[in-house]
DNA sequence: ATAATAACGAGA
DNA sequence: CTCGTTATTATC
């Protein structure tokens, strides 16, 4: 049923007419009679009986094609169970709106098939009763895989195979797809062959700087269509996507593929999904609207820059694209690729659970691939240059620029948006203040009060920071405003290019120039960057995030692997102290090192992805009301209240993970009570919410 | 939203 | 105990 309220979350019997019998199939959009009105609805199942003493007869089917895959329904039951959301939301995510000419244009032809075939249940023209799935259908708790609890079947973890183990083993006469830039990679070689095998593989990939991963996935893609299946790969942005697209269609050649965005405009996505789902074609890469696209015999789901926030999904029940994938894998024995320049929290949880195997790079190989990376101080001691000078640079900033201009190579600095939001820091070692109770954020709610949580509200009058012991806090906004007038004026006579939000520039060329870009728009520059220059990190560094450390180094690497390499004369300045962990990474180009200092440290703080929390928004009294409802797991701990805006609050409900499917269950239903009942003012439900504070 | 159904309370 | 009214809850 097409209605998002929480407690109509459940399938729902009708009789099929007669007329309506032989396009009554599973997956097709019906229209029915529910508390006498006219509603839009899927159509789930086919069955024999039903157990309801009175069934009203389905109205209408909309169209004949069955757009919902069973692959998918059981994927958007999982993500809804995982999200304490409504499976009608997430239908509405995982199919994008009718556009009836489309439709018509793609559908001439070819019917879907479903290759695990749709139950055998012949139209035999007299009216049958549809009922509702079993229960077998919903997925057994915790299988999610970032749930962090090891595949409940005997498949060995990871699944990447050694390359020794398998040397020879593949069923006859199958393509193999030259491993290429995987060779740099010791278990790159292996992937593929599992990928053409048609094996689960599971892989947590950390791309050497400078990689084309472009390549690297349509390299993957084609080990895996070389083995007889499809592809899904998700990116975060259109850039991306144009990139990826381009990388495939010279590796598997035109029309093997279709791009999937919501960015492309109603009739173009759907055109899309439907040739997907159709089976015209087998490989469907593009940005969130793809992680459910319908593709046939699936055998990998890839994503790239997993850290990317443009992953998760703002509309409810919000799930993030790297989940909703690795649940996909999960489900179907699919092989999976999580990739990125930097890894994330979540992914060193797959490695460190077994889920996945890491894919990396000999630390020989990274160095010399590596540019040449270097900290400058933060408290910066300006050149004596006026050049630098009037553009803030601090000397090592500017003399390394000016080097590679020199040699006539292109010039990559990254300078991150404004609209940060201010925390506080330890004015001594500038280390976040944290709640000694809950390890929540510390803010000043004026400028001279006491600091206090902004999870429990509690008053830290006497904090002391754990670290070097100092009790001065101080607010961490800056002030900096360098713009790229400021910088071409340091640097006379140069071209300066800008690529940001209005204007993202994908390559610039390879002579002498300024490249000014916010995080996430850096263009590539053909033949790499001779220097790259990081400022403003304290911004990054100093956010009141949970992830400021972990998207910092995402965000510099990202900029960083433009680089050339420090063997070709590429250099990276960083403006900030090269003692903080992320700046370390960066200067390692070690982000599996940092990823799993991150997850310990959230461990030990009870933060996720160690844990799984959910927070519950809305009015005050909306949000009591439902959480004094829910029937929560006992470990459960409840966090707050804390003010969001336009005077709503926020509760945090924090458990262990192997309970995360009973919060994410007690959740939903105590939201079905509110919703029965006809609860006034909604309350909002976030599971893992990418912001904690 | 609306209809059924349960709960309740007053009067017989 | 029954009827009429009102809260509750299910909606195929």
């Amino acid at each position: 049923m097409d209605v998002p309220l929480p407690h109509l979350d459940r399938p729902f019997d009708y009789l099929v007419p007669e007329a309506l019998d032989a396009d009554a199939r599973p997956g097709v959009r019906v229209k029915v009679r529910f508390a006498g009105q006219l509603v839009d609805g899927w159509l789930l199942e086919r069955a024999e009986s039903s157990e309801h003493p009175k069934l009203a007869y389905l109205e209408k089917v909309v169209s004949p094609v069955p757009v919902l895959s069973p692959e998918v329904a059981r994927l958007a039951r999982a993500v809804a169970d995982r999200y304490a959301g409504s499976l009608a939301d997430v239908l509405r995510l995982a199919v994008p709106p009718r556009h009836a000419r489309a439709e018509k244009a793609v559908t001439t032809d070819t019917p879907p098939t479903d290759e695990p075939a749709p139950d055998g249940t012949e139209p035999d023209g007299s009216p049958t009763d549809g009922t509702a799935p079993a229960d077998g259908t919903a997925p057994a708790d915790g299988t999610a895989p970032a749930d962090g609890t090891a595949p409940a079947d005997g498949t060995a973890p990871g699944g990447v195979p050694s390359e020794a183990a398998d040397a020879g083993a593949r069923p006859g006469g199958r393509a193999e797809v030259d491993p290429r830039g995987w060779r740099d990679y010791p278990a790159g070689p292996a992937l593929l062959r599992a990928l053409t095998d048609g094996r689960p593989a599971r892989a947590v990939w950390s791309a050497l700087p400078g990689e084309d991963w472009a390549d690297r996935y349509a390299d993957a893609v084609a080990a895996t269509v070389a083995g007889g299946r499809g592809a899904v790969v998700v990116v975060a942005d259109a850039r991306d996507l144009d990139r990826l697209d381009a990388a495939l269609t010279a590796v598997l050649g035109a029309g093997r593929h279709v791009r999937l965005a919501a960015a492309d405009g109603p009739a173009r996505r759907y055109r899309a999904f439907l040739t997907a789902r159709t089976g015209g074609v087998d490989v469907v890469i593009g940005t969130r609207a793809a992680m459910f696209a319908p593709v046939r015999r699936l055998g990998l789901v890839a994503i790239w820059d997993d850290g990317d926030d443009l992953h998760a999904e703002p509309r409810a029940p919000y799930p993030h694209a790297r989940d909703v994938l690795l649940t996909r894998a999960q489900l179907g024995d699919i092989a999976a690729v999580v990739g990125g320049y930097a890894r994330t929290a979540e992914a060193q949880l797959l490695v460190e659970t077994g889920w996945a195997r890491e894919v990396v790079a000999d630390r020989a190989v990274v160095r010399a691939r590596t540019p040449a990376l270097a900290p400058t101080g933060d408290d910066p001691q300006l050149a004596r240059d006026p050049g630098a000078a009037s553009a803030r640079l601090p000397s090592l900033a500017w003399t390394t620029a000016r080097d590679a201009l020199r040699a006539d190579l292109p010039v990559l600095v990254q300078v991150p948006r404004r609209g940060y939001v201010p925390s506080v820091a330890c004015a001594d070692c500038r280390a976040p203040a944290r709640c000694p109770h809950c390890a929540g954020p510390l803010a000043l709610p004026s400028a001279q009060g006491t600091p206090a949580c902004r999870w429990c509200g509690r008053v830290a009058a006497a904090y002391a920071c754990p670290e070097c012991g100092g009790r001065r806090l101080r607010a961490s906004v800056t002030g900096a405003r360098r713009t790229a007038e400021e910088l071409g004026r340091a640097f006379p006579g140069v071209p300066v290019r800008t690529s940001g939000r209005e204007e993202v520039l994908a390559t610039v060329p390879g002579g002498a120039g300024l490249v000014i870009a916010t995080p996430g728009a850096e263009p590539v520059a053909e033949g790499g960057y001779g220097a790259v220059l990081l400022l403003d990190s304290w911004a990054l560094l100093t956010r009141a995030d949970l992830r400021a450390g972990e998207e910092a180094l995402r965000r510099w690497m990202a900029a960083a692997a433009l680089a050339r390499p420090g063997t070709a004369g590429g250099r990276v300045v960083v403006v900030a102290d090269g003692a903080l962990a992320p700046v370390q990474a960066l200067l390692r180009w070690d982000s599996a090192w940092f990823a799993a200092r991150e997850l310990a440290e959230r461990r030990e703080l009870g933060f996720p992805p160690a844990v799984r929390m959910a927070s519950v928004t809305g009015a005050a009294e909306a949000v009591a009301d439902l959480l004094a409802g829910a029937r929560l797991p006992g470990d459960a701990e409840v966090l707050g209240p804390v003010p969001a805006d336009e005077g709503r609050e926020r509760m945090l409900v924090r458990v262990p993970r192997s309970r995360a499917a009973a919060m994410a269950e007690a959740l939903h239903a105590a939201a079905g009570q509110r919703s029965a009942r006809k609860a006034a003012d909604p309350v909002r439900l976030q599971v893992d919410p990418l912001t904690l504070f």
